[in-house]
DNA sequence: GACAAGTCCGTTATGTTATAACATATGCGC
DNA sequence: GCGCATATGTTATAACATAACGGACTTGTC
């Protein structure tokens, strides 16, 4: 399957794919891959948008998953940190990642009109910006890219 | 003066100048340099460092010149359109632009010891994202990138 | 100068995003 | 079964941000 958001795809295959790698990743590093962090995770997956924590939140409630803040805060973080969701700062929102496994700085084409997000592999940005670092010292921990505009087929088919 | 935020530099010059810039930018474009506006700008060069609105707002308050939310975000809103600040989506906080005038796609490093925001020119980055943009036919409109990690300063004289 | 239009400011109220803190429960090694 | 670490449920609140409205001030036009 393509990295690229905006293209059609198999999405039914895609969200199995993504669970089983999670599966896998957990199993292998030893985390807890409980029901709600299963399930927010097929959320984000199944959307393939940005959410917002309480967006997620509302569906666990309808499911009885729980209904407060925290339900939602503790599950995003673990993926978070787990390297299967990305945090879009720019929405106060949550993705899948596409691109699990990878060694990768997160970038992102956030298109404002349907706001289908893309995660692109951006080693390059990285490597730029260490050389910059390096110049100052500065080490660089994370780093994150966030790009906003309007993917190809919002051009073609306008609102 | 240097446009890297960790070194040493004659503060009071890099205030005053960026002020000077500033009024030049307001006259050149019709646009109102007011009071709260200005004071913001000075309270953020001042700084030298990312503030969140309402620590913003807490100064204004001691001042005089106002104490709910919308006046620190509104001259905020001003400052950041007309590229005389920017906005630190990781940190939800704002700092002074210190590369006014220039056509830049901002990047920034934040210190997640000692709180510094460090403005870095990232012109390259913008041209590596929009060709990764332009394969699958997505236009940039905005781009930020934010990296976190630790400056030179703090690796060697650690708190 | 009088007027209309536009912009900015003061204020109240509220919306949105996120976390602190503490009690309870669950799983796991021994 | 006991002790520890981790996860969850819940209450409350912190932190960040904007809507909406009225009044003041500026600017351009006649």
């Amino acid at each position: 399957m393509s990295a690229i958001g905006f293209e059609e795809h198999d999405h039914h295959h895609c969200i199995a794919d993504a669970m089983q790698n999670a599966e896998a990743l957990c199993a292998t590093n030893s985390l807890k891959f409980t029901p709600t962090r299963r399930r927010v995770l097929e959320i984000l997956l199944d959307r393939h948008q940005a959410m917002g924590a309480y967006d997620i939140l509302e569906v666990l409630a309808v499911e009885g998953m729980g209904s407060q803040p925290p339900v939602a805060y503790r599950a995003l973080d673990f993926l978070v940190s787990n390297g299967l969701a990305h945090k879009i700062e720019r929405l106060n929102a949550y993705v899948a990642c596409s691109h699990q496994g990878e060694d990768h700085t997160p970038g992102f084409m956030i298109c404002t009109e349907c706001k289908t997000v893309a995660e692109v592999p951006a080693a390059s940005v990285r490597s730029i910006l260490g050389e910059a670092a390096s110049q100052t010292g500065f080490r660089v921990d994370r780093a994150m890219i966030e790009a906003e505009g309007v993917c190809a087929n919002c051009q073609e088919h306008p609102a």
